[in-house]
DNA sequence: CCTGAAACCTGTCTGC
DNA sequence: TGCAGACAGGTTTCAG
């Protein structure tokens, strides 16, 4: 599920206050509950994981990529949320819980962090050195690093097709299947176009969209979708992801949907042609 | 290097 | 109504 943006509003929101109740910066932990074994991915603190918790305090949070960071010096708990993970902070009575959560943090004042994972593919990993994980990472999406040469550099140099290539988390980090089906339709990229067949101009004008996509996700608190997620509305500015069979809002062409790397792809067929006309096809075409 | 399929899971929706 | 099957915001692993 969260992608960048959702990732991000979790993390603003467990640092200043938001969705998931207020900041828990500065609280100490009392003790730490796992109720889904395989939810632990790793950890340095092995085979004493829980017993690590008790006494310290929480003095960070920040995200890498889809990675949510949190500080409890000297080490960090990462959490990845996947496709169904949800975070919460709420009393921490045994009656409070709820079906699917996974691990809890008590805090001394009563309330807890809740992970909530129903599908179960979330993973928290309690690390000295959360750079053993996140160094496999690619660019953020919204530093100053990401550039349009930058951009241009990397798919001139893959074969690969730009939607793949744009959801690997090794060269980019963050993007997901709504931010790049969204981000591709803006550039008037077609999924299947391969990446080193990009001009210079269509680099750029992807490497331009992409952080304004972004953006708008995380100025809207993310995406809210189905029953996963909750409190963002960047949904309401979706303009091709599940917009199957609904008018293009540029064109009105029906918008498309194929599967490309087994994930549903949403494009329109005339903004996002796969072949783009070359210079002697439109010679041809004005005699 | 690249692609596709499968695996990890549960819940929801669709179609017969 | 019931039920099988498809599908879902992600990532990893393996075969070809």
């Amino acid at each position: 599920m969260p992608e960048l943006p959702e990732v991000e509003t979790f993390a603003r929101s467990l640092r200043e206050g938001g969705i998931t109740g207020s900041s828990i910066i500065n609280r100490q932990i009392i003790s730490a509950d796992l109720f889904w074994e395989r939810t632990l991915a790793f950890s340095d603190a092995q085979p004493s994981f829980l017993d690590w918790f008790p006494g310290k305090v929480v003095s960070d949070v920040s995200r890498r990529g889809k990675y949510l960071l949190i500080t409890i010096e000297p080490k960090t708990l990462l959490i990845h949320l996947r496709m169904s993970g949800d975070l919460r902070v709420a009393p921490g009575m045994t009656e409070n819980r709820k079906p699917h959560d996974r691990f809890e943090l008590r805090f001394s004042d009563g309330e807890s962090l809740f992970f909530n994972d129903t599908r179960k593919f979330g993973r928290i990993w309690l690390m000295d050195k959360p750079e053993q994980l996140l160094s496999k990472l690619g660019i953020e999406p919204l530093s100053e690093a990401f550039s349009a040469d930058w951009l241009y550099l990397k798919t001139s140099a893959s074969q690969r097709l730009i939607k793949p290539f744009l959801l690997d988390q090794h060269i980019i980090a963050g993007l997901g299947n709504i931010y790049t089906d969204e981000a591709l339709f803006r550039a008037g990229i077609h999924p299947l176009r391969r990446a080193n067949s990009l001009s210079d101009a269509e680099a750029s004008k992807l490497a331009a969209v992409i952080p304004q996509v972004l953006l708008e996700g995380i100025r809207s608190n993310g995406a809210s979708i189905d029953w996963v997620y909750r409190g963002g509305n960047f949904q309401n500015h979706f303009q091709v992801y599940q917009r199957t069979g609904k008018p293009c809002v540029s064109c009105q062409t029906a918008i498309t949907k194929i599967a490309v790397g087994q994930r549903g792809t949403h494009f329109c067929p005339h903004c996002q042609p796969l072949k783009p006309p070359n210079p002697a096809e439109l010679a041809e075409m004005q005699p």
